[in-house]
This record gives structure tokens, sequence and C-alpha cells, in this order.
RNA sequence: GGCCAGGUAGCUCAGUUGGUAGAGCAGCGGACUGAAAAUCCGCGUGUCGGCGGUUCGAUUCCGUCCCUGGCCA
């Protein structure tokens, strides 16, 4: 590496990002870092398109398997933990590689949350179970009175503005500019996007999931797992459970399941294209022939458009 | 072959007592500071099946033809 910048490979899902990864991994020697908020859940590798035990064994893997499929996890929870493996890897001689989709968890690591105040769990429980009851509209009313500035996003934003405003006595938005943090790492990005064709590459990675016993994993876990588990919302994996229970056919699912996961790969592009502004962007189509040898370019800290 | 019900946005449908039409889903664009594979916001021109007729004006009324589904032969 030219310079001390941490290598992300994102870009959207089944973009063929871990493929591309995994051989520069091997070829260089690095630690794979996923940055994925579906692969830290235990049981759930299927459908959430883990590496597999082989794949593992060729390249030291971290951020896969850390919690319980029913905790809460976070991205601050995450970018802590990333901190350390990246450390590790470092200190091992076998440098980090962060590979993965979840863009909010990127920023976290390179670009850090603000310092969240304690807040009084019982007091926090307690608010939560009173606006769990509220619907967004109701919610958004509320927050244009605590934090205006807050107050056009989603209900998870909402829940997350009225609470800190609540339990601290001051808006979300001010604790955001009092406690900013500065940056402890750089990032050299790599995003892997094989534009029109990631269609196609979505539809036959369901159809590989399904022959790897997805539906099976389901039903192994549906009997373990609360149905309240934060894991479930993984794409697609409510689809599948809705055919181990019979509320829906296979081909009824696959459909709903195309259909979530064009709409998450989307929303992904979206966030790539633009919160990733004034950093240092490199693009790649994962099916241009030269790739391999772009992605070692790239590593090696050359400017390629 | 006869009767009935339909043919309207990519899909499922609503509607226009005649003044060229609108919902849901899909799709597209966007937001995103401790749930992010989450959570939200914005965007609707389409020979209203074809051809004729009536009318200032037809997607709407009339005729005819085509297509789909059902029932009867």
């Amino acid at each position: 590496m030219a310079d001390d910048s941490v290598r992300v490979v994102c870009g959207p899902t089944a973009a063929g990002k871990s493929a591309l990864a995994l051989a520069l991994a091997e070829r260089r020697g690095l630690t794979i870092v996923s940055a994925d908020s579906r692969q830290i859940y235990r049981g759930f590798d299927i459908g959430t398109a883990k590496p597999s035990p082989a794949e593992r064994r060729r390249v030291p893997h971290r951020g896969i398997d850390v919690v319980p499929p029913d905790v809460r996890y976070s991205a601050a929870a995450w970018a802590e933990a990333a901190h350390g493996w990246i450390a590790e890897a470092a200190a091992a001689g076998r440098p980090p590689l962060v590979v993965g989709g979840t863009g909010f968890y990127l920023r976290a690591l390179f670009a850090p949350l603000f310092e969240e105040p304690p807040l009084d769990a019982p007091r926090r429980e307690a608010l939560a179970r009173e606006l769990a009851a509220l619907d967004v509209a109701s919610l958004r009313r509320w927050c244009e009175r605590l934090d205006p500035a807050r107050a056009h996003l989603g209900r998870t934003q909402l829940l997350r503005a009225i609470e800190v405003a609540l339990l601290t006595g001051r808006p979300l938005s001010e604790w955001h500019r009092a406690t900013a943090r500065p940056s402890r790492l750089a990032a050299r990005y790599l995003v892997v996007d094989p534009g029109a064709v990631l269609r196609d590459r979505i539809a036959a990675r369901l159809e590989a999931m399904l022959a790897a016993g997805w539906l099976d994993e389901v039903r192994r876990l549906s009997g373990t797992v609360p149905a309240s588990a934060p894991a479930w919302n993984a794409t697609g994996y409510g689809a599948v459970r809705d055919v181990a229970s019979g509320r829906t056919t296979l081909p009824e699912a696959r459909e709903r399941i195309l259909v979530e996961t064009r709409q998450y790969a989307k929303r992904q592009r979206t966030w790539f294209r633009h919160q990733l502004a004034g950093a240092d962007v490199t693009h790649l189509d994962p099916d241009d022939p030269d790739a391999a040898t772009l992605v070692e370019r790239w590593w090696a800290g050359e400017h390629l458009v």
C-alpha cells in the first residue's frame, strides 16, 4: 500500500464484491472485515450470502457471526469493533480489506458518530413503548417541535430524535454539532457495480440460495429464533418464512424476494452515489475483463477514474 | 354458434350522468449521525381493444369487428 488509507470494497448487493475481494485478499495475504449489517447474525447464513466455511479458511474474516439473531446491533457498535479488527489485522501483518454493502456502517467507521450521552434505560424503554403506538405523521409532528432539523426523516430516525431530545433535554441535531468526533481513519473506496446486469445476478443468486437449502435453514431458525428478532428483517427471510409456514407459495415468495432485493440494491446505489461525495472513490465493473488487474492497481494506490 | 361479463398506466383495477382519466403495486429519483438488508419522502400522457356513426366535442352513447373469461348448446 502506498498510503495508510483503509481500502473498502463496497457497492450494491450481488454485484460480485466478495469474489473480487476474496481473490485480492488471498493474493495479498489480507484480512477481510465484513461491513454487513446482516452477516453479523449467527445462524442467518444462506440468505445473507455469508462467505462459505471454505472461503473463510482461505482468508481470515472478521465481522461475521458476531452476535445472536435477537440482539439489536448498531452502526456504532460495529464501528467500534471494526477499529479493533483493523488494528489486529495490521498488527498481524495481514492488512485489512473492508468489504460490504452497509453504507451506514462504513460511515460510522470513517466519520465517527457523535458521542452519545448516557440514556436512562428504564425511561428509554417506557418511552419506546409509548411511541410505538404512534403513526409516522404523529411522530413527525412531535419531531417538528423537538428537533425540526430531523423531522423530514423516516420513522426509525424520528423515534431516535424524539428519544434523545426527551431523555437528554437537548435535540439530537445539537448533539451532533456539539460532540462530533474526529475521524481516526481515512478510506479509499472501490465501488463495484456491474450496471444493468445486476438484475440477472440477483435472480441467479436467489436460485443458488434456494438450491443451497435456504428454506431448510429458515425452518430450523423458526424453531429457535423469536419472530421479533432483528435478524429476520434481512431481505427475503420474511418471504421464505412465509413459505415455511404455508402462508405463501414458493413462486410468490421468489417474486417478492426479487423485488425486495432489487429495491435494496437501488437504495444502496443511491447511498454510494451521494453519501461518498468528496471521498476517494474508484468505480469498477466486475465484468470488465481486466477487473482483477484493476483491483490490484486500486489496492496499490493508483487512481483510476 | 347463442347468451352474459370484461377489454383503461408495466400489473391489478377504479372512473368519466359526453368536455381526452386516477389509485395500489411495480418502476424511477431522493433523504439518511447508535434499528440501515432498516425507516421514510417525491414523481402518473396512457392510440381508455380496432374501425365506423351520432355530436361543437366520444374513453364515455350507437353499430360493427377482434380478443379474454364464464354459462348454454
